[in-house]
DNA sequence: GGTAAAAGCAAGCGATCAATTACTATTTTG
DNA sequence: CAAAATAGTAATTGATCGCTTGCTTTTACC
């Protein structure tokens, strides 16, 4: 009668406590998501865990390269398929949005490594995707620049900041509408206006104070 | 020979305890600010606290209120003392970098409130707070449009949004370098290329699909 | 100046959590 | 097919946390 559990490999298993994490974290608080609560949403036992990670932070370290692996891989696919820089920013920009709305946990679990104290695997992996991503945005705007699609003057650093917060300003909207279907059309709103702000910024370089 | 600790009052002892969440928050996780944290600042024993406040709930209350009108209180203020709309628009944005930067756990004690589980009276507190600041941003957009400052077209959801957002990017920034003091700096090169799509917006409203 | 209220300490309770242990069941493999 | 390796369970450990309790010290007040 005993429903007899098969036993899987611990690859899948760890594939599993990620995608685990990954739609926990869609509706919890990610500093409460327990061992015990993965293990659960897995039908294992809390202890059984531990065959497959050597320590909580491992899986979380699982979680974050999975973020990192597809969200990049998301954005670079997208960007790629435009040949007009302005076009691929802003395919990245929604298909980052697209992202969260797949995933609401994300930038929960984001925020919440990067302002862990020590220093953990997980929060190095963190950090190194928002590097990656910034990167990745200073060059399409630095070659949109080049090209003459945006003024010469345009403050690449300062324009790649606000690309982020205009993300973050989002997720925030959604974290207290709770409505993860207005973040898209929100998104296109908020995005005309950037989009305005990097075509016409005034150069602060050479009209100083 | 011992100090022999003087007896405060309790309501000075609650504006010790917020103080000490305040402070605590600039350099931890708040999540990981443990009610004996708080009261080995306070150089009190932990029970001790639970003289002063029924809950811990009741603590980051206390903490939300501070910051709720400190900052409101600040923004006010500034925007107040300017007449061009746009400008009280700057002012409220330097002042509130300037909040941020003075103490750096706020944003992350906000952004904890609102990720909790539950709907506890802290929480509702810092929604408050996020509505709140979204009117005055809302209202001073409004007024600068109706004076012909920016374009009538103009998305006034969506530039309090990217507004916020800008703020929020700053945070993560801020978090990343922990650089405080490059904040300021890296806030006015933010703010250029806002304000110019403030002012140069397309108005989606008229060529929609 | 004596007394009650307020504020403090030290200790500990119950709950929770990550990680371990001892043992059993299932796969894999030579 | 037997034996080793792998994956699982159930129970437990040690640490931590919010909160309570019993008692002492300080402050406020008539």
């Amino acid at each position: 009668m005993t429903p007899r559990a098969r036993h899987l490999p611990s690859e899948e298993r760890r594939a599993e406590a990620v995608e685990a994490v990954i739609k926990l974290a869609a509706s919890a608080n990610p500093e409460e998501i327990t061992t015990s609560a993965i293990a659960a949403r897995m039908k294992l036992t809390q202890g059984a865990l531990f065959r497959h990670f050597p320590t909580k932070d491992a899986i979380w370290l699982g979680v974050m390269e999975w973020v990192s692996d597809r969200l990049l891989a998301r954005i670079d696919r997208l960007a790629g398929a435009e040949s007009d820089p302005l076009a691929a920013l802003e395919a990245m920009f929604l298909g980052h949005v697209d992202f969260i709305a797949e995933h609401p946990g994300v930038p929960r679990m984001m925020a919440g490594q990067l302002q862990n104290a020590g220093e953990t695997p997980a929060k190095r992996m963190a950090r190194a995707l928002v590097e990656n991503y910034g990167n990745r945005l200073r060059r399409i705007l630095a070659a949109a620049r080049a090209e003459g699609v945006l003024p010469p003057g345009l403050d690449i650093d300062a324009a790649a900041a606000l690309f982020l917060g205009m993300i973050q300003g989002l997720v925030m909207q959604n974290l207290i509408h709770g409505d993860s279907a207005r973040m898209r059309t929100d998104a296109l709103r908020v995005w005309v206006i950037y989009r305005a702000g990097l075509l016409a910024a005034v150069h602060t370089q050479e009209g100083g104070a």
